[in-house]
Formats: C-alpha cells, sequence, structure tokens
RNA sequence: GGCUGGGUGGCAGAGUGGCUAUGCAGCGGAUUGCAAAUCCGUGGACCUCGGUUCGACUCCGGGCCCAGCCUCCA
C-alpha cells in the first residue's frame, strides 16, 4: 500500500488514483536558456524515480513534464546572444534532453511546450474572465483577481492577509491587487509576441502549466509535482486557475522535492553557486551523481560536496564489486529482499531504506561468492540488479563502470602491465610486482588479485 | 514579521515508545607473498529544558539553532 507525502494536507496519505491502475502525473520542467544545474538534476531524477516505482507497483503512468520555452529571462538571453529566441530555445532543449539520459532518465510520456499550446492558454485565460475571476487592466495585461478564489493559499499554507502584510512586492498600478498575478502580458515594442483578444503579448508563467497539465491529464488528475520552490506562488496559482477555470478539484496529491544545497544554502540561479550538471559529469560518472541523489530522502535537503559525491562513487563500487564476475539469474524480483524493498518504497518512497536493502543484498551476494556458490550468487546478482533498476541504478557493466573514469591511460597499456606483474609475481619477483604495482596505483589504478586472477580498477 | 520543514555517531543518512539501520572513514581478526577487494567482529549518536509514560532519540509543550517560502528560481 503506497503512502506519500501530500503537500495539500502536509501528511502522509495512502494513494488512490482516480482510476484504478493508472497515474496521472504532471511535474514543472524547466525553462529553457540555460544549461540544468544540479537542481534540476535532483527534480528530473526524483520524479523519474516515481514513475519507475509506480510501473514496478502496476500502475500505467501517463507522466507529463512541460518545458517552459518562452518567458523574460529567455527573451533576455536571447537577446543578449543576438539569436532568435527559438534558436536558444532548441539548444537548450537538447542539452536537457542529454543530461536527462545522462541520468538515466526516462523520457517523459509527453513534453508539452508553452509556445506550441498557445490556443490553450488563450481558451483558458478566456475562461477565466468570462467567470469573473479574471480582467482585462488598461495597459493589456489580463490579471487573475485572487480575492474571487476561494481557498487562495491552501496549498503553501498562506492567507490572503498574511501575504498583505508581508508585502515585498512592488505595487503595479494596473492590478487591483498587487497580490493579482498575470495570466497574460501586453508585448513591449521589439519582444515576441502571440495575437491575443487583449492584444499582442505573451502568457504569463502560470498559466500554461494549467493549460497544459489539464489538456493532457484531464481537468483532475492524481500527482502534481516539482521543486519546493514552485510550491508558492507558481503552484498555487496554478490551483488558482484551473480550478477556477474548470471548476473541479485540480490535483489529488502534490510532491515537491527538497532543495540541493551548497554550505547550508540552496542552490539557485540568483545566488549564483550553482554547478551545472554538465560541470560535475567531468569529475563524476552520471550514475555517480544519480545515487547520490537518491541516497537521501527526496523532501531533504540535499547538501552538494565533493565529499559526499566522493562517498557515493565509494558505495556505487560496493554494488559493481559485488556484482563483478556474476552472472545474474533472470528474475521477476519477487522475494523477501523485494517485499522489504517495497515496504521500504511504500513509505513515500524512502529510497534511503531501500538502499540499504540494497547493500544487505551485495553483502549476501558477496558471500555467496565467496563460499563459490555460483547459483545462489547469480540469484542475488540477479535481484540486486532487477531491484537496482527499480531506481535506475545498477544497469551499468559492473567492470566497465569500476574501469571507467578519469583516467587517460589506455586499457591495453594497463592489461599488458598487470601481465608483467603477475610473470614477477609467478617467479616471486616480490620487488618487480609491487613496483609495478605501484607504478600503476600512481595512475589511479588498483589492483586486485583474486582467485580468477587479477582484476583492476580506476580508482 | 507571517508561514513551511528540520536539528541523529568523524562524515553522509534512515528509522523506532523498550530490541543491529545502512554506506564511507576508524579499530581488531580472517584472507593475501605484501596489498586491494571481501568476510567476521567492534567502538561511537539521537540540540536543550520541562511534561506524559513502568520506560522517549522516538509523543506533547517551551527555548535555542539551521534551511526555505512570502520577489524570478527545480
Amino acid at each position: 500500500m503506497l503512502k506519500l507525502y501530500n503537500n495539500l494536507s502536509r501528511q502522509k496519505e495512502e494513494f488512490t488514483p482516480i482510476e484504478p491502475g493508472k497515474v496521472g502525473m504532471y511535474v514543472c520542467g524547466m525553462t529553457v536558456y540555460d544549461y540544468c544545474h544540479v537542481g534540476h538534476a535532483r527534480v528530473l531524477v526524483v520524479f523519474d524515480m516515481i514513475t519507475r516505482y509506480l510501473r514496478h507497483s502496476g500502475y500505467a503512468v501517463n507522466y507529463v513534464r512541460n518545458i517552459t520555452d518562452i518567458d523574460d529571462k529567455i527573451i533576455k538571453r536571447a537577446n543578449e546572444n543576438g539569436e532568435p529566441m527559438q534558436a536558444l530555445t532548441d539548444r537548450f532543449i537538447a542539452a536537457m534532453h542529454e543530461d536527462s539520459a545522462a541520468l538515466g532518465v526516462l523520457p517523459p510520456d509527453q513534453e508539452p511546450r508553452a509556445t506550441t499550446s498557445m490556443d490553450l492558454i488563450l481558451n483558458m485565460i478566456q475562461t477565466l474572465i468570462d467567470k469573473g475571476y479574471a480582467y482585462a487592466a488598461n495597459n493589456g495585461d489580463v490579471y487573475y483577481d485572487v480575492s474571487k478564489f476561494e481557498g487562495y493559499g491552501k496549498l503553501s499554507g498562506k492567507k490572503l492577509e498574511d501575504l498583505r502584510a508581508g508585502e515585498r512586492v512592488a505595487v503595479d498600478e494596473s492590478k487591483d491587487d498587487p497580490l493579482d498575478f498575470v495570466l497574460w502580458k501586453a508585448a513591449k515594442a521589439g519582444e515576441p509576441y502571440w495575437e491575443s483578444p487583449w492584444g499582442h503579448g505573451r502568457p504569463g508563467w502560470h498559466i500554461e502549466c494549467s493549460a497544459m497539465s489539464t489538456h493532457c491529464l484531464g481537468h483532475s488528475f492524481d500527482i502534481h509535482g516539482g521543486g519546493l520552490d514552485l510550491q508558492f506562488p507558481h503552484h498555487e496559482n496554478e490551483i488558482a486557475q484551473s480550478e477556477g477555470a474548470t471548476g473541479c478539484k485540480f490535483v489529488n496529491y502534490w510532491i515537491h522535492n527538497g532543495f540541493v544545497q551548497i554550505n547550508e544554502e540552496k542552490m539557485s540561479k540568483s545566488l549564483g553557486n550553482f554547478f551545472t550538471l554538465r560541470e560535475v559529469l567531468k569529475s563524476y560518472a552520471p550514475e555517480v551523481m544519480r545515487y547520490f541523489i537518491l541516497a537521501s530522502h527526496y523532501r531533504s535537503p540535499l547538501n552538494y560536496s565533493d565529499q559526499n559525491l566522493d562517498s557515493a562513487k565509494s558505495a556505487l563500487e560496493r554494488f559493481y564489486t559485488a556484482l563483478r564476475d556474476v552472472n545474474a539469474a533472470a528474475t521477476d524480483g519477487a522475494g523477501d529482499y523485494e517485499t522489504r524493498f517495497r515496504t521500504a518504497m511504500d513509505d513515500d518512497f524512502n529510497t534511503a531504506e531501500a538502499m540499504a536493502i540494497l547493500f544487505e543484498l551485495a553483502n549476501a551476494l558477496n558471500k555467496a561468492k565467496a563460499d563459490n556458490n555460483a547459483e545462489q550468487a547469480a540469484q542475488l546478482a540477479g535481484q540486486l540488479r532487477y531491484l537496482g533498476g527499480v531506481l535506475g541504478l545498477l544497469q551499468d557493466d559492473a567492470d566497465s563502470f569500476l574501469k571507467g573514469g578519469a583516467g587517460d591511460d589506455g586499457d591495453a597499456e594497463i592489461d599488458a602491465l598487470v601481465a608483467q606483474r603477475n610473470q614477477a609475481k609467478k617467479d616471486k619477483q616480490w620487488a618487480e610486482a609491487d613496483r609495478i604495482r605501484d607504478e600503476l596505483q600512481a595512475r589511479g589504478i588498483v589492483l586486485e588479485d583474486g582467485a580468477g586472477g587479477t582484476r583492476w580498477r580506476r580508482a
């Protein structure tokens, strides 16, 4: 029985889909004007893990993750670069897809874009105006009238009066209320625009998600996710828009992942303390990043540091060392370990605890190998690979993972040196054997003499 | 100021009203020509002050501290 933490109620709830056996899930994706950083990687990986686990649990998941390809920052960046907006967004969409694939993130089932959903957006704005939730201002903007929506603030636990008391929003003359938010922005000279009943303009940020999610998944759907920073105002506004327009309950379960932090501080564009994924992947295998993200609970803060990534790397090495030299048996995963794995995952996707079970499996596998129990080892390896796969981990060839890394020496040369050393060992020339081993060590190669011969890996 | 979430061993990170998390690092042993890997064993923790309880790190209340949202942000 899957339980998940619902941000709407601020407690764990049993998950019951609207349609038995099916899950509709929408996640707010990237605004494509720059490369993904580690914070973006977390959203991608976390919701990929959730999708994979839901599928493992037997649900047919319709996973929708949008792309925001029109907004102020995109316009600004395109102008700075002196390139057409679409050239910019195409480039960063491609980059984002590359980054996702590297992390083992499966493509979403649908990936709608704001610029190709303009009729949906315009329709929804019109509906909101018709129903009295929105008004066209004299400057060409269209605003959502927050006071008209009962329950505004229910997701983030905010009250209108509190928001007004803590007023920090620059007062905009054309709004009836400073808390009203924009649905349609009138185009200034030189800005890209679309035709609308209210003149040339572009959509506000929040409306695209309401329009695209309800279009792809229906007026009501099961799960809506995104980073914690989207809870307010973005998701709050989505609720106001969608429920205002459709009159239906928008989403049953809201899921938000925690931040990636650096030195106890949120990693973010505005603070400038971010690392792009591509930078990090120069030093670490993508699977190390994925493990690092999944080793802690998705709602906890995740502290980014080299030390923590090194630790993630060591953990993966332990798994792959156990898996090395074993032919994993085909399995449907069922068994005691799977039961416990599932219990952990059913508790609000507790990947940290699930990981502990995988380590137990690795331990049992190592023992079976030491006992020369090939059949049992094959079974355990199969289980480990299967359950790892549910998390999108441990699918690589063990030896290539362990030999991968930053080394620039050719494998053939290393093999030759290993052979030389083995000859020296056979001749009991220990000094020579150790000299070669030290030489390889200095190049970041670690040797392991085992029953089946000498193996090496990159440290 | 309002509203969230959190404070666990050297580090990372789960969890539980009384019983081993787990990984990395440390220590002892096995194994090894010596190592590495592996196995076995082992030390070490629950911010603080009260309350509930036979018993609380775990539940309740106060305090202190941290992060986040209230402005674009995954």
